[in-house]
RNA sequence: CGCGGGGUGGAGCAGUCCGGUAGCUCGUCAGGCUCAUAACCUGAAGGCCGCAAGUUCAAAUCUUGCCCCCGCAA
């Protein structure tokens, strides 16, 4: 079965890697075109396009998928299957018809939840206690076609987005090569998604991550461990920055008004919530680097009853 | 050349405008005290103030160049 993989970031390459590894026919990448990122705004290639690169590879990079000679150009690839992993675009009906067999999809979250952008960071937020992977066939619903596939991971109470991103990547890349034997022997069918059970995972944005200390001290460790490592969760001291790397909820034996910090601890310190308090551990201020509490209270004087926002 | 912040004992910071003995909170080490809600008291060690050049009687501080770190924005 020749496979042309469409993808992006490390999670789409965790999947390309095992698909080359498993002696897969890949006969090319199609990934987003080269875009000025980062600091210095310098260009740098997609995790999937590196990995391309260096397996001789043939990558496409289209600005569009609505054009025409586009189409012609993935049709030339002769590909059974379209492999579509964080690509980015949605792929209009007529490319979605291009391939022998079908295009399928990895989702990180288990479908119909967390349909897309962010299903990793949605789950991590709302304090979901499992998620997994889900292989579809695509349709020109976002992430709404039939389910092939399916695996289970449980998120650990403490465990940050950044920490589960790739165990999902990597349970994704194991049932990927697991189910494409299976497509080509005709031995798997697709199910339905049920409709009731659907919820959405939006595209994450910068204010996503600024903490409101009204909400539970639960719903707040939650954002923090949700939102790693981008946005990341944030809030202001004496004006500046202040993102919060690492927290749990705590009991305060001082009652204040949310945001304030009620108590100072030797690992931390005590901030109140609309329910309960948030205990920070580890901070990273603007202009510096990330670092534990301890060494934060060491060189800031910070004050009970400051309000943090 | 996208915008901005920063590099000062082991950690985190002040000092830099207005040059003149290197300071704070912590940690470490030694001793004391005993429960004082980051336990407390006394003492000690530990710094070419990112690198290089320049100005000056004198540079952490002023000038120029370079290296490294971070935030924003994408």
């Amino acid at each position: 079965m020749k496979i042309l993989f469409f993808g992006c970031d490390d999670f789409a390459a965790v999947s390309l890697r095992r698909l080359l590894e498993a002696g897969h026919k890949v006969v090319g990448l199609v990934t987003q075109p080269d875009r000025p990122r980062g600091r210095g705004l310098h260009v740098e290639y997609s995790a999937t396009k590196e990995l391309a690169l260096k397996a001789g590879l043939e990558v496409f990079q289209p600005d569009t998928l609505k054009d025409q000679s586009v189409v012609a150009r993935l049709r030339d690839f002769g590909a059974d299957l379209f492999v579509v992993i964080a690509y980015g675009k949605l792929l209009p009906a007529d490319i979605l018809a291009l391939p022998g067999y079908s295009c399928i999809n990895v989702h990180a979250s288990l479908l119909p939840r967390y349909r897309g952008a962010a299903p990793v960071n949605w789950a991590v937020i709302n304090g979901e206690t499992e998620t997994g992977v889900t292989i579809i066939r695509l349709n020109i619903a976002m992430d709404g076609g039939d389910i092939l596939s399916q695996a289970v991971c449980a998120i650990p109470l403490d465990m940050t987005t950044a920490e589960l991103r790739p165990r999902l990547a990597a349970l994704g890349a194991d049932l990927l090569v697991d189910t494409i034997p299976r497509i080509s022997a005709g031995t798997v069918t697709p199910k339905k998604q049920d409709e009731d059970q659907v919820s959405k995972a939006p595209k994450m944005h910068k204010d996503l991550g600024h903490i409101r200390w009204t909400e539970s001290a639960r719903s707040i460790h939650d954002l923090v461990r949700g939102t790693q490592p981008w946005p990341g969760a944030f809030t202001f001291w004496r004006g500046k920055r202040l993102k919060v790397l690492d927290a749990c909820a705590a009991s305060a034996l001082v009652q204040g008004q949310p945001g304030e910090i009620v108590e100072l601890h030797k690992d931390g310190f005590l901030v109140q919530a609309g329910d309960g308090a948030v205990l920070v551990r580890q901070v990273h201020p603007e202009s510096s680097r990330p670092m534990d509490a301890r060494a934060f209270l060491a060189g800031h004087k910070l004050s009970l009853g400051e309000v943090l926002g």
